[in-house]
DNA sequence: ATATGTGCAAAGTGTTTGCACTCGC
DNA sequence: GCGAGTGCAAACACTTTGCACATAT
């Protein structure tokens, strides 16, 4: 799934392609530890090192997007362009916010946005309709 | 500093009284260990666990804010009401937002926000103008 | 009197790193 | 064969916590 651009800068590992290919297979922004702990079972040797000094390589080499979420594990994401994240409290699950704080930011302050890191906390849809129950 | 309404709920304290003034009367939104440097030459025995553990106290009275850097060290502010932050990277000055986003991801997303934590980082109006000359 | 707060040091948590070994090129 | 990548465990940085003592109410 690396591909040769890709292998320029980096040299082929059979452990950093599963990581790689986890991360982009995957739509729950899972943290070093998930990746960790699924893909354990099928490679036993694979260590949790190993795990974030790839994931730090990915983001380095930008075919993957760190997401900073400062009172716990970090997550990972395939998706490259910079968005909002919205984290449950009840059900653990990150969705993506469609919407560009970045133009809001960038219109209404002239203040030209390098980057940004912007989590929301609460309860998502599905969680809220459970506890109406 | 500490009224009447806020002893109902925590005896006082000198140490969180002057934690407390600390961070009311400080305009650069300090870490724990900001606060603790500053005030172990005035008060020699403070400890850093209590530093912690007061500003978390004060965080979870509302009495200030956690302003989530994620830079390594968790910032404490005296602005109680949530904002989100821009952050010159040149000039380094820190300003204020004052559009609501979470009434925005209330409304648009039908998420229930709890808390959030918005940083952007970029270049201000002012040193975007410095660089234009 | 008692429950809350303190200093200290040890433990905890998420992440990084030094080392000797392995493997892609 | 060399240099990048690995597993492992120890170190790291920031924060929390257990304990015995102190202090506000």
């Amino acid at each position: 799934m690396i591909t040769t651009k890709e292998r320029l800068v980096m040299r082929y590992s059979e452990q950093r392609d599963i990581i790689y290919n986890f991360v982009l297979s995957s739509y729950d922004h899972p943290s070093a530890l998930d990746i960790y702990s699924s893909l354990k079972g099928d490679y036993p040797k694979l260590s949790l090192g190993t795990v974030y000094r790839n994931l730090n390589a990915l983001v380095s080499k930008g075919l993957i997007k760190r997401i900073e979420v400062s009172d716990g594990y970090d997550r990972f994401d395939k998706t490259l362009m910079e968005h909002t994240h919205l984290l449950c409290v009840k059900c653990n699950k990150m969705s993506d916010v469609e919407l560009s704080f970045k133009d809001i930011i960038n219109k209404e302050y002239s203040f030209k946005v390098i980057s940004y890191n912007s989590l929301f906390r609460g309860i998502c849809n599905k969680c809220l309709k459970e506890e109406e129950k």
